[in-house]
RNA sequence: CGGGGUAUAGCGCAGCUUGGUAGCGCGCUUCGUUCGGGACGAAGAGGUCGUGGGUUCAAAUCCCGCUACCCCGACCA
């Protein structure tokens, strides 16, 4: 790399700029033919690995079973429930000829897949005995959006996509909050996100829903990201794709009450966003694909041993459950590969030379905070591990802090201005969208969501005075 | 769709004002010296200057059209 170009990354007062830089050069993706996609390289691939196949395993762990729907949605599915296909419309890919000739009816490439499941359910559900039924999918989507951007929001993108439907609003609700507290986990435990959990205002609901959930992340630029939603259709899709089921007291056929949620590789976007710094990724050892790098240093016979003392540890650091690299790049200094591996994220370097192995030694560097350590070879990988989780929650309580610190509760304007331009803000509102869509325009500023966990408070909205409609202050902040 | 840019080697750019047949950095190849924070020297390879037309003895450069991409909005996981 140019040093010149070395210097866009560390004087990038532009966070937009940082990040797509940082996130080709990192070696995570390249962008696709087609404009606003992307093509997800074997490290950042690894990175999406890690994240699905944990969350994958707390899917399970909730009851729900993975299946698979067709890409292709004949356009009439779409239009069965009118605020789903008015909402999704615009961004909709349609296929009109395959096989050589025009298709009587044009097939949608998903952009979600409410409808194809839905239609399915309607076959599969016929009695209450059958419910709750409780899926999910892992696929690509494909929605048409005017901008594009690098894992925030591409034409095409992978997610889980979880799907099911109940005998009633209270089980069906149950299921949405819950899927919501998964991804709220996921985010802390996993991603070291401490995302805020709330409901959306109805301006932000998902098309077709009744109720819809988020959790929001503060990137570090003080803006949000709406990083996983859970939503609870009431009997919307219900009515539209005929999904009934015979009621066990009466046998009366009865509508069921359905949820959806999902979660992308937005996610990865989150994670960049709320962690990187001037030098590039910072990783959640948890998800890193590569947790230790060992870099070998010195050249000559005595890299013979160095080697070989490298492949030792290398092999006791997997033999500890750590995920090794060892870069034995020889084209390239030592120097070089320091600053390699530190744009991409890698928690923990360890530096080993011949003075190293003539003094039993090998040399630390975390990713983030501390100096180097010089530590004893010998059982040095064994401890890895700890040190692995003693970063990972030092991450988590880094995000924590600085979420906190840019989030305010405001009573005025004057206020409320101030803290969305660097982070967000606690406010009561009106609930009105014409109120909404002015404080938008003044101040960039959405409703993220209405959290959870607001006690319960009145007062008049922060921009034109009328009562709250929430019972509870409203979270506010720009985003992406 | 509105506002602002850009298009020249794999990547990042200069050259254009004032036309004369293309250059720099990185990367790549070969050799040598290096290797504990982005190594150095020497020698090489690599470009119908986005595209179509026009002006001219001559166009990367001037004129007209077109296209693509990027950034900021609108849309959105």
């Amino acid at each position: 790399m140019a040093k010149d170009e070395r210097a866009v990354i560390a004087q990038s007062e532009d966070f937009s700029g940082w990040y797509n830089d940082v996130v080709l050069r990192a070696q995570l993706v390249d962008r696709g033919p087609v404009k606003g996609t992307m093509i997800i390289r074997p490290y950042g691939y690894r990175l999406w690995e890690l994240l699905v196949a944990a969350l994958d395993q707390r899917i399970k762990d909730t009851g729900h079973e993975n299946a698979y729907f067709p890409m292709f949605i004949p356009e009439s599915y779409l239009k069965r429930e009118a605020e789903h296909v008015e909402g999704f419309a615009p961004e909709l890919a349609v296929v009109t000829h395959a096989g050589g000739k025009e298709l009587e009816e044009p097939l949608i490439v998903r952009p979600t897949s409410e409808t194809i499941i839905g239609e399915s359910m309607s076959k599969w559900i016929s009695s209450h005995r059958d419910l709750p039924m409780l899926l999910n999918q892992w696929a690509n989507v494909v929605r048409w959006e005017l901008r594009p951007r690098m894992f925030l929001r591409t034409t095409e993108f992978l997610w889980q996509e979880g799907h099911t439907a109940h005998a009633d609003e209270a089980d069906a609700m149950r299921e949405t909050l819950q899927m919501i507290g998964v991804y709220q986990e996921v985010a802390r435990d996993l991603a070291a996100i401490p995302v805020v959990v709330g409901e959306k205002t109805p301006g932000e609901r998902f098309a077709g829903a009744l109720r819809t959930f988020t959790i929001e992340g503060m990137m570090r630029d003080g803006k949000a990201l709406q990083s996983g939603t859970s939503h609870y259709m009431g009997t919307n899709f219900a009515k539209a794709f005929d999904i009934q089921y015979a009621d066990a007291s009466s046998g009366g056929r009865q509508y069921c009450h359905t949820t959806s949620w999902g979660m992308s590789t937005r996610m990865l976007g989150a994670i960049i966003m709320a962690h990187g710094d001037d030098k590039g990724l910072v990783l959640p050892p948890r998800l890193a694909p590569f947790q230790v790098v060992i870099v070998p240093v010195g050249r000559g016979d005595a890299m013979t041993q160095v080697m070989a003392a490298v492949d030792t540890l290398a092999a006791q650091c997997k033999a500890a459950g750590v995920r090794v690299k060892v870069d034995d790049r020889s084209q390239l200094s030592p120097g070089f590969k320091f600053n390699d591996w530190e744009m991409r994220g890698v928690p923990l370097r360890i530096e080993l030379g011949p003075r190293d192995l003539e003094a039993g030694v090998a040399v630390m560097a975390r990713r983030v905070g501390g100096d180097k350590e010089t530590l004893p070879l010998e059982g040095l990988a064994a401890t890895l591990p700890a040190v692995l989780e003693e970063i990972q929650a030092a991450m988590l309580a880094r995000a924590t802090a600085f979420r906190d610190e840019n989030t305010s509760t405001v009573e005025d304007w004057d206020a409320f201005a101030t803290a969305v331009a660097t982070g967000w803000a606690n406010a009561f509102h009106c609930g009105e969208p014409a109120c909404e869509d002015d404080i938008k325009a003044i101040t960039a500023a959405t409703p993220r969501c209405v959290p959870n966990d607001a006690p319960a408070e009145t007062g008049s909205c922060v921009r034109c005075g009328t009562p709250s409609a929430y019972g509870r202050r409203v979270l506010f902040g720009r985003s992406y």
